[in-house]
DNA sequence: AATGAATGAGTGTTCATTCAT
DNA sequence: CATGAATGAACACTCATTCAT
């Protein structure tokens, strides 16, 4: 049969893209096979590459996406907060509700840095750094103003996103607490642990 | 149990297991191949067989045995300590000085669980747990007696876990700060985060 | 048959057949894929299957195609010469000529005979035999007229047959030589080699 | 099994190169497959890697080792003989007696150049290129000593290597002529096709 | 204790071919 | 007529693993 009746192209990119995430973070990009992946999504190993001509290139396109979305939706959600405290908070909202609501992509985009090619590589680590450099910068500006104590704002930097990301190693939906909740206590620990 | 019985391990199974760590820290479990690590250790692939039966016990023995030490370290560290807050404090030193340390170690057991297969997964994961639920004690006992803010010693200690673990993920030997400035970065923040 | 029943080849077919010939002289025949063919034209690989049912089908409808085409020149170039030493002088001078004329298409009819099926192999052999009887019938009577030398006409006129093709490995449309150059040196080897 | 028993590894290589001439000479080295290889010298596909790193690898390596040998062995065939006739005559000679030894490697050599990964195709033709070199030379000797007619020394000897060559093509050991006498008829063509 | 030759299952990938649209 | 999505069989190649030596 030339074609799964009803099938559409576009639909099976999609299809690939989110089975792959999953696959990806049950079992790892080295270890999910593209038979594997293929079975999920009801095609052959060989159809995948229509649409990602390797299987490196599937890992990339999924990854530059991720990190290209979550650096936009981090400057919108920050746009128009002026005060370094207001900022601060804000960015611990919307840092721990986009991993929760994209755990798998977060897990991922943390976990197989290393299994990227060289170039895409490179591209995933700027807009990381781009991403730090904005909690930096929220940092540095409140220790300029001393409402923040700290002595180093790129370490803290660091050690904050730390923190608000592992919520992603461990949250189940169906979990004991709500975001909301879990949103709170982090956000607590954080505000306390910079404000002078 | 994290080696053979009884046995002190040879010069070369020592090899094995450091050539193995630096590894799979380099390329991934998945990534490694016998025939690097034989390399790297100047022996031919069928010889790590005499030491480890297979891939996957090298990669359970390395973990299993980290976790156990790590573990059996905290308590050491932590032992004689009463106060919550110094007992926290203690944690934190402990802690990031030991991811500093061993670096390579620490990250493999965070990266590489997936790769365990199922029962060795098990065991770290209850090794683990049982390292968390030190952590989680301390913030208990400081929330009941008051001297610790905060609704959820669980989600706390989680928090606080994955800042200061997140060190090794960007930690580098000739970096800009020192170990005891690093610590005490990520100490001000722990204390000051959980304080009433 | 080469062709299709009385189809004259559309334009499609054609540009088909033009674009294999280059195709499969730089590449080879396993070598060429059906994409890159029909990238050269301008269709989708699937298109090629209105026009030849088989990549295998496409090769034996160039070679024969070729073979029956270099036949009928052949006979047409000798006819009404009736001397042996007239004919091989014609000879020469057809089967080089047409050599760097058509240069890809006897370039794969001496290569790719191997990758035919079994059936157009037969009836390229087949015709290739009848050209190569032609020569040998040209030196068998110029050898029993004893006009020529020589102890065996059918070795002779392999030997002869593989001097003026191989033509066709070197020759370059700009090189140094001009066609009747090239001519005049094995027309001159040929004859003074068989003249008694 | 690890190993079948009396098993060799040098001669394993042997095994495998010899079985690869002959299918390549057989089907195409594009065709061959490794199992069709493996299976001829028996022993798995995989195994082949233990000794030749890739496909393409062995071709080269055959090549490579045949042009060598066959330039070396020219070389040596020619070696104290100065009059450009005696040597034409001894190169007629050798070229046809090493072309029907070494049949299969010669077609192969003459086939399958476009195969070639570059850097071994440019040191095969380079090869090649000395070889022709040394009949040009023994052309234009002649022809300058005034013993041989001919206006081109090259294409004569571009035309007379083709002419000896396709020897191979047809040849079979069990057919109807000797070796002497099939090298008695391409020299007697060569010599007398060259003499002024 | 170690080697090195070999296995065999599996991998990512390619490609001629089919066919509903 | 042509497309483009899909197949499925095959391919070169890798690698953990085994075991006679």
């Amino acid at each position: 049969m030339a074609r799964t009746k009803g099938s559409v192209g576009t639909d099976t990119e999609r299809l690939i893209r989110a089975a792959a995430i999953g696959l990806m973070v049950e079992h790892g990009y080295e270890a999910m096979t593209l038979r594997q992946l293929a079975e999920a999504v009801g095609i052959q190993a060989g159809s995948v590459y229509r649409y990602f001509g390797a299987k490196e290139k599937l890992l990339a396109d999924i990854m530059i996406g991720h990190m290209e979305t979550v650096l936009a939706a981090l400057r919108e959600a920050l746009a128009g907060i002026e005060a370094p405290v207001e900022r601060l908070a804000a960015f611990c909202d919307f840092h721990i509700r986009y991993h929760i609501e994209k755990q798998a992509e977060v897990f991922l985009a943390t976990m197989e840095i290393r299994s990227l090619p060289e170039t895409a590589r490179a591209e995933v680590l700027a807009l990381r750094q781009a991403y730090e450099a904005e909690v930096v910068a929220i940092l540095a500006a409140g220790m300029a103003a001393g409402v923040f104590a700290g002595r180093d704002a790129r370490v803290s930097a660091y050690a904050i996103i730390g923190m608000l990301t592992s919520v992603c190693q461990w949250y189940r939906p169906n979990g004991r607490l709500k975001p909301d909740e879990i949103i709170a206590v982090h956000r607590d620990l954080v505000m306390a642990g910079v404000m002078r």
